[in-house]
DNA sequence: ACAAAAGTGTTGGTACTACACCCATGT
DNA sequence: ACATGGGTGTAGTACCAACACTTTTGT
C-alpha cells in the first residue's frame, strides 16, 4: 500500500465537453477516431494525461491541440472510472467541460475531422439528434460523459454567471437570452429575464447598438471580465 | 495516442473525507500514516484504485476497511492531479466524500489510529484546530482535499436534502438544527428552521418522544428512507 | 405601409427574515 | 419552584411568474 506496484498503474486521460451556442442551439465538439478501439466513431476530444502535467493542464492542451482554443472557460466534470469503460485498456478519464462563444471558433475547428453537434435535451434525455436516438451513439462512455456536463451547466447556470463565457464581449439582451433558453432547454419571459438580470448587476449597457434588419439593440457587457 | 505508453501510466488513488457531527461540530475522519511519505502525519483515509475495480468501489472498500463502514453515503468530490503532490510518485487522487450519522460509528473507528478531528470553518478557513493552524497541517494536499469537501457539503445542504445522512433514522428537531449549523457554521432561527423543514416535506414526525433531562421533544424521521 | 424584433410595468402569490413568549418535564 | 430545552405565529420585505402593447428600424 505504500509504494506503486506496476499493477496499480493505470492510464490516465481526459476528455473535454466543449459547448458553445449557436443557431439558438447548444453544440458540442467531437472528433472522428481515427484508432481502434471505436474507430471511426465520433467522441470527445481527449488524451492521455503526461507524467509530467496535471489533469487541468491536459484539458486545456487537449483543448489548444483539437479546437484551437486558449484561455476559455474550463472546469473539471468528474471521474470516469469504471474498468471496463475502455474495452482494451484499463483507463480512466478524468472529464472537463469547456464553454466557447461562438466568436472565439475560428477555422481551427476543422482540424482532425472534428465538427459541432447540436445537442438537444427536451425531456431530460440527452440527445446528439444527427448521430441517431439510439444510445451509445459516442465512443466509450462518452454518452453519459456528455449527459453530465449538460446536467452540470443546467444547474450552475441557475446560479453562477457563466452565461457569458457563451457570449462575445459585447451582445444584446435577446442573444444572452438566447443562450439561457439554449442551456436550459425551455423558453423564458422576456420581461422577467430582462429585468432579473439587469437587477443583479452583472451587466452594464455600453453606448452602441448592434444594428440589423430591424430595430437597432442596445449592445451589453458583462461587469466581471473574467481571464 | 492510441495505445498507452508505460510512461504514460500513473498511480490512481482514492481519499475520502469521512464527516460526521457530534457535539455539535462538524468532525472529519484521520488516520495516522504509517510509511513515507509523511510517515506519522495525520491523512485522510485513502489507497490504491485496484486494477479491476471502479474508483467508488475502491472509495466504498476504503470506507469498510478503514472506518468499518458499509453503505453510507458517499459521492465523488474532485480529482487532484497536480503533478507534485505526492512528493516520491506520480498518484492522481480521485477525492470523495462520505456523511454518517453518530450512531452508525462503532469501535470500528479505532481501528489502524485513526480518530475523529473537529473540523473549524469560520471565517471561510477551514482549520483541524488540533493539528494547529498552520497550513498545511496534513499530508499530500489533504488540506485543500478537506477544503474542498467541506465548501461541496456547505453548498449541498441548501438545496438537497443530505442532513438526515448526518444523523440516526429517528431525530428531534433541535438536532437536525444542530447539524445544519454545523456544517454551514453559522446559527440558524429556530422557528424559521422548523417551518421551512416542516413545510418541505422532507420530514414527518412519528409517534414517539426523546426524553431527557427536561421537557420531551417529539421525534421525527425523513420521508425518503435512501439505501 | 408593413414586417420584425426591441423595449417596457404591474399585479398577485410565494418565500424569507426578524423577532419573544409560554410549555412540559426533571431535579 | 426553578432551570432547561421544546414548541409556536405574525408582519414586513423581497423575489418570482404571468401577462400585452408600443417603438424603432429596414425594406
Amino acid at each position: 500500500m505504500n509504494t506503486i506496484e506496476p499493477s496499480d498503474r493505470i492510464g490516465v486521460a481526459v476528455d473535454v465537453v466543449i459547448f458553445t451556442v449557436d443557431d439558438g442551439h447548444l453544440q458540442v465538439l467531437l472528433s472522428r477516431r481515427e484508432h481502434e478501439p471505436f474507430e471511426d466513431r465520433w467522441a470527445l476530444p481527449g488524451g492521455f494525461v503526461r507524467p509530467d502535467e496535471s489533469a487541468d493542464q491536459a484539458a486545456e492542451r487537449e483543448l489548444t491541440a483539437k479546437a484551437g482554443l486558449v484561455g476559455v472557460f474550463l472546469e473539471q466534470l468528474y471521474t470516469f472510472s469504471d474498468p471496463a469503460r475502455d474495452p482494451r485498456n484499463r483507463v480512466v478519464s478524468v472529464a472537463y467541460y469547456a464553454l466557447v462563444s461562438r466568436d472565439r471558433l475560428g477555422a481551427q475547428a476543422g482540424l482532425r475531422e472534428s465538427r459541432w453537434f447540436r445537442v438537444d435535451h427536451g425531456a431530460g434525455e440527452v440527445q446528439v439528434p444527427e448521430l441517431g436516438l439510439a444510445k451509445p451513439c459516442l465512443a466509450f462512455d462518452h454518452d453519459r460523459i456528455l449527459e453530465a456536463a449538460v446536467h452540470r451547466i443546467q444547474g450552475k447556470l441557475e446560479y453562477v454567471p457563466i452565461g457569458f463565457q457563451l457570449l462575445p464581449q459585447r451582445f444584446t439582451l435577446t442573444e444572452i437570452q438566447q443562450v439561457y433558453e439554449a442551456v436550459l432547454g425551455h423558453p423564458i419571459d422576456k420581461r422577467n429575464f430582462r429585468s432579473k438580470l439587469l437587477k443583479s448587476g452583472q451587466v452594464r449597457e455600453v453606448d452602441a447598438y448592434r444594428t440589423g434588419a430591424h430595430r437597432p439593440a442596445r449592445l451589453y457587457e458583462f461587469t466581471r471580465r473574467t481571464f
